[in-house]
DNA sequence: TTACTTTTGAGACTCATTCTCATTAAAGGA
DNA sequence: TCCTTTAATGAGAATGAGTCTCAAAAGTAA
């Protein structure tokens, strides 16, 4: 948990950004598990616990945290993004039933390999990715 | 465009949905193109052009295209829809530019094997999927 | 502690999309 | 062709995720 803390702290100063109590309380709930949740969930998460912070303040932490790669952005296209914390840096791709919802992770060293060359076609520069299956 | 209105009317008559003057106005403003375009500019290309189909109509009338498989959805996660139509059925992925939002098309046998392949690991069955590069 | 600057909270706002419900119009049968 | 039934449409209200505003609160450096 001191880790986590000396994580949040590094990373805001080095983005030269203020440690505040209503950051670490976003932080420490999205370290809690590794599920992929929205902001909502977050934000009712918090609230619930008794802890006070406001709606635009977690979507903000939520921001700052993904800019300075504590947090990933799932992007899956249902108007609701999810998060996960990013504390086993391990790469992962996704994988979505969209029936239920339910979230898969994968790895796949081929279609990591193949993806980079593509993006070379391309010309572009892979920043974000996703697979949905 | 005869073509096309047989498609209309026969994927309507399939699903036992009526074939009405507004469905083959939208219908008719997707073929037009190859682009990605969102429901708002489709309607608005409708609107412009003199026809009267309503912003809900408009809506309802490509969902129902999208679930009867004349048209794609790409759900590129920055909260709005883009479509195309489906008449070259040929299957592509898209590749997305998140500084301008320029989309490119592609497709590569191999990343279309191993997902299958990973599909079948999971127990799932792929009917929808992104790479968003 | 002061002085300065960033962050926060509450709620208004945006924007894409969906819903409501009264009105209109297909489709099949008489 | 004219009814009758039932689905589709239009206009605008409603929704829901996320963003913005701005006054008040709280870090930070000196």
């Amino acid at each position: 948990m001191a880790k986590n803390v000396q994580l949040l702290k590094d990373g805001l100063k080095n983005e030269g950004l203020r440690y505040t109590s209503q950051r670490q309380i976003v932080w420490d709930e999205i370290c809690k598990t590794d599920d992929h949740r929205d902001a909502e969930e977050i934000y009712f998460k918090i609230k619930t616990s008794g802890q006070k912070v406001s709606r635009a303040t977690v979507y903000r932490t939520i921001d700052v945290l993904v800019k300075n790669n504590l947090v990933r952005k799932l992007e899956l296209g249902d108007g609701r993004n999810r998060y996960e914390n990013k504390l086993d840096s391990s790469h992962h791709d996704h994988i979505v039933c969209i029936q239920c919802g339910r979230i898969d992770e994968f790895m796949d060293e081929n279609i990591e390999k193949l993806q980079d060359e593509i993006a070379k076609k391309y010309q572009f520069k892979i920043v974000r990715h996703i697979h949905q299956l």
